[in-house]
Parts: structure tokens; sequence; C-alpha cells
RNA sequence: GCUAGCGUAGCUCAAUUGGCAGAGCCACCGAUUUGUAAUCGGUAGGUUGCGGGUUCGAGUCCCAUCGCUAGCUCCA
């Protein structure tokens, strides 16, 4: 029996050998010591599998299989321990995912934070215990009436759905889970581990079903990955937005106005004004046009546009406006088509390229606000182009290269792409359109030079689209960006240009929006930035600290001075003391701050603290100059 | 929407088994005239999210409601 490793070589297995014994003769002592599971012919086996003929891998803890391993393993331990600490309860399925892993149970007992450490210290000793996980096939029925013995329902259930003739069970100590595996080749495998949180989640999703307690945990190779991992939920904790905005007062949400609704206060206000401005500049200079669309639009409208089909959902009750229906508009695109609409376009025209910062409503379940980034009215950096098939190379091409010259102004420098294609079925438009619409955003994704993910199928029903991610300060990805092109719309609302060959067409549409709305972007900022905004960006950007009353007139002639840079400064007139009024503007995270007293009586050079705490002594000018090219001239503001 | 947890002053948090709602910061007033992360003293601030109920008595227990947080297939 041959087998081949990743390096080529082929080696002989004896038949009927484990891999284990193959790793320990062939290989090493080392891999296999620290072998997990072994990926044949790409499938996954254990490590006591018998040999098979064929291309081996050997998955370590360094893999993302090998992690995946690691962590389902994990589950069926915690399942251990929490059958063993909670008798009674039923288990139900504990995947590994994509951080950790969970295990969803069916119990009288609330778990409580107490339970978890309890669990957590339970699984210490079977881990401890290095059980070896045992793998047992036998047939369904069998394994149906084991369960069922044991009570298990939820595994009785799955047996019968799954409809195979036979399953595989594992073992380690006293606990069998029905499993597809494969397993570590013992408990002991699992050397950092930790349960994070319990919450509620459907029996199989599904919110008619039964609601189960889902514990989540982790599991890592080593303590220290364990550590990292723990750090960065910590980190993300310190920045999320929603405990920094209202701290550095950037934007709030009461409960008198409702929920999901976002209030920008004046500090947040500058930043918006900022990021608008900027926006709307690169816009005209991208070749786009600026209009503006009312909040609400007839009924017939959102008719024709086929919104009242198929995302009434999303949408707000209509109010009655003198015996009509209007409703609050969840999207702008109907409003940008009757732009459109007014009158006859000619082919020479295109592409038409219309942007708008238009504030939409959409019915959110309550349970899935979050902060900024998930509401329930906000403002989409929205823009529809209108052009020819033949044009739509060009035009996604260059929504890409603008996309990323956005984003990269906000200091994001990694990206993720991904192009949806046609779903398989329920979907408008001609094949051979969805062919070359795909090849145009396939060839455009090519020509921009960035890695890029297929998603067969996961396109909008009218038309293909591509998303734009982009990996945080901390390494978190957000979707931004995205690309959609729409042969549903046009078709639907008749639009048409003149061609060359002076008969009616139909144009393409390309709905874009590239920083997606300006809240969600807002409260991904405030994180990325961990509300240490730049300067261009930032409210204020110095702060001017007289030492005393007596400085008062030196602070406000480098206030003036400074104004006429454009920039936002701001004197401290309050009757403190330097060090506190020092301490109140390095807690609002100022870029500049600056302590004026005798010695700055000239303003030839001054004092300013970094917001790193250093403090350096520069020429009035100098300061200028720097604080000049970090606002970027000042020019959106 | 559903499940669980949580709502005390603008903020951060106290309040024994049900037994007089409190502190620091912030704000305001006064003193102080200050040199790079908190000067001192005083004053004000509350129908404990809102509404019911149990009780001699409710921040605490019960019901309802509003809001916040986590999660709601990444399929054995």
């Amino acid at each position: 029996m041959i087998v081949t490793l990743p390096d080529g070589s082929r080696k002989e297995a004896k038949a009927g050998e484990h891999w284990r014994d193959f790793i320990v003769r062939e290989i090493g002592q080392g891999l296999a010591k620290s072998a997990l599971a072994v990926k044949i012919n790409d499938a996954m086996k254990d490590v006591s599998s018998p040999v098979e003929e064929g291309s081996l891998v050997v998955v370590t803890a360094s893999s993302p299989d090998g992690l995946d391993i690691i962590r389902h393993s994990a589950s069926h331990i915690m399942a251990d321990a929490v059958t063993q600490l909670f008798p009674g309860t039923k288990v139900t399925i504990g995947p590994a995912i994509e951080n950790g892993f969970y295990y969803d149970f069916d119990s009288d007992h609330r778990f409580t934070a107490e339970d978890l450490e309890r669990i957590e210290a339970k699984m210490a000793e079977i881990i401890k215990a290095k059980q070896p996980f045992a793998r047992a096939e036998l047939s369904a029925d069998e394994a149906k009436r084991r369960f069922a013995e044991l009570g298990e329902t939820y595994k009785v259930e799955i047996i019968q759905d799954l409809g195979a003739p036979v399953v595989s069970l594992y073992t380690h100590g006293h606990f069998t889970d029905l499993c597809r595996g494969p397993h570590l080749p013992d408990t002991g495998f699992v050397k950092a581990h930790k349960i994070l949180s319990v919450a509620g989640a459907y029996w199989r999703g599904d919110s008619k079903n039964k609601m189960l307690q889902r514990i989540y945990g982790t599991a890592f190779a080593d303590k220290k990955s364990l550590d990292d991992h723990l750090h960065l939920l910590e980190e993300a904790r310190e920045r999320d937005h929603r405990k920094l905005g209202p701290e550095l007062d950037l934007f709030t949400m009461t409960e008198d106005i409702g929920m999901g609704l976002a209030l920008w206060t004046p500090k947040g206000g500058v930043i918006r004004t900022v990021i608008e401005n900027f926006w709307r500049r690169e816009h005209y200079r991208h070749g786009y046009e600026i209009v503006y669309t009312p909040h609400i639009g007839r009924s017939r409208l959102w008719e024709t546009s086929g919104h009242l089909g198929f995302y009434k959902g999303n949408m707000y009750s209509p109010m009655d406006i003198d015996g009509e229906d209007y409703y609050v508009k969840p999207m702008n695109c109907p409003f940008h088509i009757e732009v459109y609409r007014r009158r006859k376009w000619s082919y020479r025209e295109f592409p038409i390229r219309w942007a708008e910062l238009g504030t939409v409503y959409r019915y959110e379940l309550s349970g899935v606000l979050n902060g900024l980034k998930r509401v329930r009215g906000f403002t989409q950096d929205d823009a529809h182009i209108f052009c020819r098939l033949d044009q739509l190379h060009d035009e996604i091409a260059r929504v890409i290269d603008f996309s990323l010259f956005i984003l990269r102004a906000y200091d994001f420098e990694q990206f993720k792409v991904y192009l949806s294609t046609r779903p398989a079925k329920d979907f408008v438009g001609d094949v051979a359109v969805w062919d070359k619409a795909e090849a145009a955003l396939d060839s455009a994704l090519k020509a921009s030079g960035l890695p890029y993910q297929i998603n067969p199928g996961d396109g909008a029903f009218y038309g293909p689209k591509i998303d734009i991610a982009v990996a945080d300060a901390i390494g978190r990805e957000w979707q931004l960006s995205t690309i959609q092109v729409d042969f549903n719309l046009p078709e639907r609302f008749d639009l048409t240009y003149v061609g060359s060959d002076n008969a009616e067409h139909r144009p393409i549409m390309i709905h874009r929006a590239l920083m997606g709305s300006l809240e969600r972007f807002f409260g991904v900022l405030i994180e990325h930035y961990k509300g240490a905004f730049p300067v261009w960006l930032s409210p204020v950007q110095v702060a001017v600290v007289p030492v005393s009353e007596k400085h008062l007139d030196i602070a406000e002639k480098l206030e003036n001075r400074l104004k006429t840079h454009n920039i936002r400064v701001l004197v401290d007139r309050r009757n403190e003391k330097t060090g506190y009024k020092v301490r109140e503007w390095v807690v609002a995270k100022t870029p500049y701050i600056i302590v004026v007293g005798d010695k700055e009586s000239s303003l030839d050079t001054v004092s300013v603290r970094l917001r790193s705490g250093e403090q350096v002594d520069m020429t009035l000018a100098a300061f200028e100059e720097q604080l000049d090219r970090e606002n970027r001239g000042g020019a959106y503001f």
C-alpha cells in the first residue's frame, strides 16, 4: 500500500496498521507526537484509524484543521463536563466555530456564570486524565436505541434525519457522542481552554423550536495562543464604540426617540461633516453628480420597484397623506430612477453617476440592533450608475478603485473582496447577460490586483455583486463597500436610452455604497481608531491650556493664529491647575495639547504635548506646517 | 421577534435576611493663580427606567411594560 507524503516521497504502508504506527516508522517520533489527525486524500481521519492508500497530510495544531479538531474535541469534553455536573441535561450539537466552539444543551437548570467556572474546572480534570477518544461505528438503529435509552432524544432525531445506515460514535471516559469525527488522540491534547459565555439558541436555529442553552468556549494548542485571543477580546471590549462613543461625546441614543435611532452630538457632528465633505469633494472629482431626494414616496413607486413585494417586511407602515399611502424609503434607488426618467437619454451621455447621502429607514428585529453598527435609521453613501453593458467592466473597475481610495483615507490597509454570482434559481434577466456581467466583474477584479473570493450563487436575484471588507486595527473584518449590478429595476421602470442605432435600449444599473452607511462606518471608525481620530477628523485638534488667567491673552493669540489655518482649536479658560486641564484633554484623546505660560510670551516656540504623552518644544511655524499637512489643508471643514 | 441576564443622580458604583436611598466624579458657588494625567471647601442633584401588585414597610419579592447586553445551524 503506497502513501504519498506532501514532499512527494512515497512510502509503503502495511495493511492493517494504524496511521500512528506508520507516522512513527516512516516520518518520525516528533510528528507522531504532535499529530492530531490525518488528512488522507483530503478526508480527515483519526490518527488511530487504519492506513489507506493515497496522499497523506499529517494534521497538527499549527493548521486551521488542527485547531478545528482541538475545538471540536473540546466541545465534547465540555458536554461531558456539563452532563456530569448537571445530570439530566440533554445534549444536542456542538461544533467548532470560527474562534472556538459551542455546545447546545437542553436543561431545566439555568446556567450561571458560576456554573461556567465549574464546567471549565471539570473540563480541566478530564483533560488532565488524558482519556483517549475511541471511535465506534454501528448501525443507525442500534445507535438510536442506545441514545434513546440514555434519554438523548435530540441525538435520536439527528440520526433519524441523517438517514445514513451506519453512524459513528466517539467515546472518551464515560461520555459518548454521535460524531463524524475525527477527534484528538486523547483529551490531553487540549492544552488551553476557556468557557466564555452562555446564551439562548433555538434547536436547529428555528424560532418555532425549543430554546436551548448554548455555552460558548474556545480552545487552543497552547496557553499563549489562548491568552492572545483573550487579549484580543479584551481589546475589542476597550474599543467598543458603544462605550467610547458616549464617553467621548460623539453620539448618543435615547429611549424616548426609540431604539436603533442615533443622535450625532456636536463632536460627532464635526467628524461627520468632515467625512461628508471629503465624500462630496471626491465624488465630484471622480465623475459623479450629486442629487437630493425626499424621504417618502407614494405606494405606487414602491409597487413598481417591487419593494412592496419582496422588501415589505423591512419597510415601515405607510402614512396616509390625502387618502394616499406614502412609505418612508428603505432605499434610495427608486428616487434616483425617477430622476433618470424625467427625460430621454442618449448613449453618448453614459455612464451617468448619481450619488446621494440618502437617509433610509428599515425595520430590523429589536434583537439584532447593535449600537451604530445595526440601526433602524441610517444614511447610505449611495450612488447609482446607469451604463451600457460594454461599459460595465470599466465602471466596476472605477468603483473598486474609488472604494479603495476612500477606505485607505481612513487608514484601512487590508481588504478582502467577494464576488457573488448568479443564484441557481429565482433570478431575473437573461443568463447570457448575467454571464457577461459576471465576466465584467471578474475581469475588473483581476485588473484591480486584489485577491478575491468567489461566492457562487450568492448574488442577489437581480444581479451579481462585489463586496469589499476591510480589516480593522485589531484584524477584525468589516464589510463596508458593496457594488451590485441590477438588471431588474431598469426593466421594472422601463428605463431606456437611445443608442447609436437610433433604437431604444435598456441601461444597466449599478448600485454602490463605499462606506455602507455613515452610522455603521462611524462605529467601525471609532473602534478602528480606538477613539483617537487622526487630526483631520478630530473634533478638537488643538487644546490650548493657559497656565493661569494671566496667560489668557497669549492663549487667545495662539487660538486666533491657528484658526487662520482652519484648525479646530479651543482655549481651556477654566480656572483649574494645568495638570487637571491637561488630563481632561488627554482623556478626550485630543491630538495636540499646548500649554502656554510665561515661557511662551513671544509664541516663537510652543510646548506641544502629543498623544503619546511626549512633550516637544517646536517653533510655531513648524507646528503650523505639521498641522496643515495632517489636517489635509483644512479642506474638508 | 424569541431566550437569558441587567436597568439606583449626567457618569462610575454602594445600600445585611424586605427596615431612614449613599459616595466619588461631573455641574454650580467660593477660595486658590496654578507649567503637562485629577487644588481645597461648600451647594445642588432621585417618584431606584415606567406602571401595577404583595407587605406594617419594596431599590430588594411578584406581574406587566420600556430599554440595554449576549445569542438565535459556522449543522452529528
